[in-house]
DNA sequence: TTGCGAAATGACAACGTTGTCATTTCGTTA
DNA sequence: TAACGAAATGACAACGTTGTCATTTCGCAA
């Protein structure tokens, strides 16, 4: 039957209903083992006739916990949704919840403001998902009761961070390359201030240079396929260029088109590598080798390792997860 | 300094540390104004020297509100990024933070399920995004304290629901075919479980249907490439096929790719349209048309819809968001 | 039946805020 | 200076839970 309900119901409307004490409810709930039988369906029976509903805030204020851990986007962008997944699947798994809060776009973002921001909400930890810099990124401390963890390429001075390795991702593609009998290896850079890009072209600065190849000047693109294209009819007109690496699979396919508008073959002239294994999603057939990074198993890093400090706040640690060549026929082998 | 704080600070330790009564501390947060400029300065440095940070629990359970709005992802695809993006800065707006939960891989969730779990979470409203049928759709009461919305394609019998018009803009492209002269149009389907698969394939009939037109069998894909591409070798074959209607722009790709590779051109030959708008970031020079739906705009309305219904959580409204066709060079006019 | 330890239940305070209403202080005018 | 109304501040209860500790009830052996 519908019941006449002007204001919510209590633990004390249920004990009363069920004609018990109101600290004999809370047993049922919290504790239902330590509660009799019969008396226990009685007040199930109680809750469930007038539909009682436990307060999340009187009960997080005296368990002085909330079970929510803090998620701030400051930016969200195609892989941010695999990494969401991975942290809200973990998150349920330990019986949290998440709560979200994201920069506004045109907004700046100081990690200070958020954190301001997260430590007025209900969260007992939360996690950062910076894929810029930002102004106080050095200067940052946590609030000491709160941990808090940081998911970027970059080293942080207290705070645990997470991350992809995509400095070794890109050194594993150029790697590969070289490997390959390949003598050099052109880059297509994404948005400059994108730390995605920078660190997968110091990667591939770095294995270029562990070699003692003298790294070529990289082209600079946007992520799109278009600054791809338009890279590519540039490199098709260097005879030495045999290997691109692509900041990622679009302007990977960009420069595969523009290399074949210009009547080379990939993988036979030129052979070409890219980021996210996105294309062939798009692509039928597609024959490009990429680097894949695992962004649902990062999410799920993140989580745990906040939920690892939630004692221990200040501890810190680094983590990086690998990534992964899929490796399909964009690349030509120059041996033998 | 550092303080020695064995415990968390609360409004009284302010009030102690600024010499007065904890009623006043809390006029310095909630009506400033009300405090005298002198009074309110030694609070606010109290405040600052103790660490002070307002408690939410507390505040909540005397308030009766969180000022959070519950999400509940039953699915998260590519496309949800846009609309978590419009939900998220619309509860920015709006002064709201998001509490979100997920339904677990592998697992299936009810809606009420998802309305049981999320009431025990800090809400004050929530919206559900649902993609695919559950099994207690029709029969789902929310609870009558807590407005829900539900983003999804069908109509529900008690609760609000906003939706891109999956149906109206497939039905926009079709037209947009028979008006350019083509006399049939084939479909490509997206997975079967998927609402907008159903959505679009049923705008396209009806389309169709409205012209005194048979629709031809649709070809089912998986919203891959490669079903696409394996739709389109078998629409090379059939004669009559100058008009294709792909349920997103992978498969629209895919089937492209096919038609050419069957000596077929676009459009020349054989027209084709797409849904989501996305090709351009992968393809450099994207020629196809397609169908593209504010899902930052659906998330926006979602969000408000859940706010404007606070007060009247049993209201009930019907939002639909319309899409754009975004012309490009895969249409061929076949008229004069 | 009585007595006993264990199990079940209850009374009451406390968590940290805000609302209500009473009290004090202030600035102004007589 | 006294008196007054308005502004500023304070005391106390209340929000709905859970923890502590006291009390009652139960099952069983003597």
């Amino acid at each position: 039957m519908a019941t006449m309900d002007k204001k919510n119901v209590s633990m004390n409307d249920v004990a009363i209903a069920a004609g018990v004490s109101l600290k004999t409810v809370s047993r049922v709930i919290n504790e239902p083992d330590s509660v009799r039988e019969s008396t226990r369906d009685r007040v199930h029976a109680a809750m469930e006739t007038l539909g009682f509903r436990a307060n999340f805030a009187a009960r997080s204020l005296k368990l002085g916990r909330y079970g929510c851990i803090g998620v701030v986007m400051f930016h969200l962008s195609g892989g941010a949704v695999d990494m969401i997944d991975g942290i809200a699947d973990a998150a349920e798994e330990r019986g949290f919840a998440l709560t979200m809060i994201k920069k506004r776009a045109g907004e700046k973002m100081t990690l200070a403001e958020a954190a301001r921001r997260m430590s007025q909400l209900p969260v007992d930890g939360m996690i950062f998902n910076l894929r810029q810099m930002v102004d106080d990124f050095d200067t940052f401390e946590a609030p000491k009761d709160l941990k808090t963890v940081i998911i970027t390429p970059m080293e942080h001075p207290t705070c645990s961070t997470v991350s992809d390795d995509q400095e070794g991702g890109a050194r594993m593609a150029c790697e590969y390359f070289l490997d390959h009998g390949h003598k050099n290896v052109y880059f297509v850079s994404g948005k400059k201030e994108s730390l995605s890009s920078q660190c997968r072209m110091k990667g591939w600065r770095a294995a270029l240079e562990a070699r003692g190849i003298e790294p070529p000047e990289p082209l600079q693109g946007d992520w799109n396929a278009d600054s791809g294209y338009a890279a590519g009819l540039v490199l098709a007109d260097k005879p030495d260029c045999t290997a691109v690496l692509a900041a990622n699979d679009y302007m990977a396919n960009g420069v595969m088109v523009a290399l074949r508008d210009k009547g080379l073959s990939v993988p036979d002239d030129v052979s070409v590598i890219g980021f996210d294994d996105e294309l062939y999603k798009t692509i039928p057939n597609s024959i490009l080798t990429s680097v894949k990074f695992r962004h649902r198993e990062l999410g799920i890093r993140a989580l745990n390792e906040v939920v690892a400090g939630l004692e221990a706040p200040s501890s810190r640690s680094r983590t990086l997860v690998s990534g992964v060549l899929v490796e399909r026929a964009s690349v030509r082998d120059l041996r033998a």
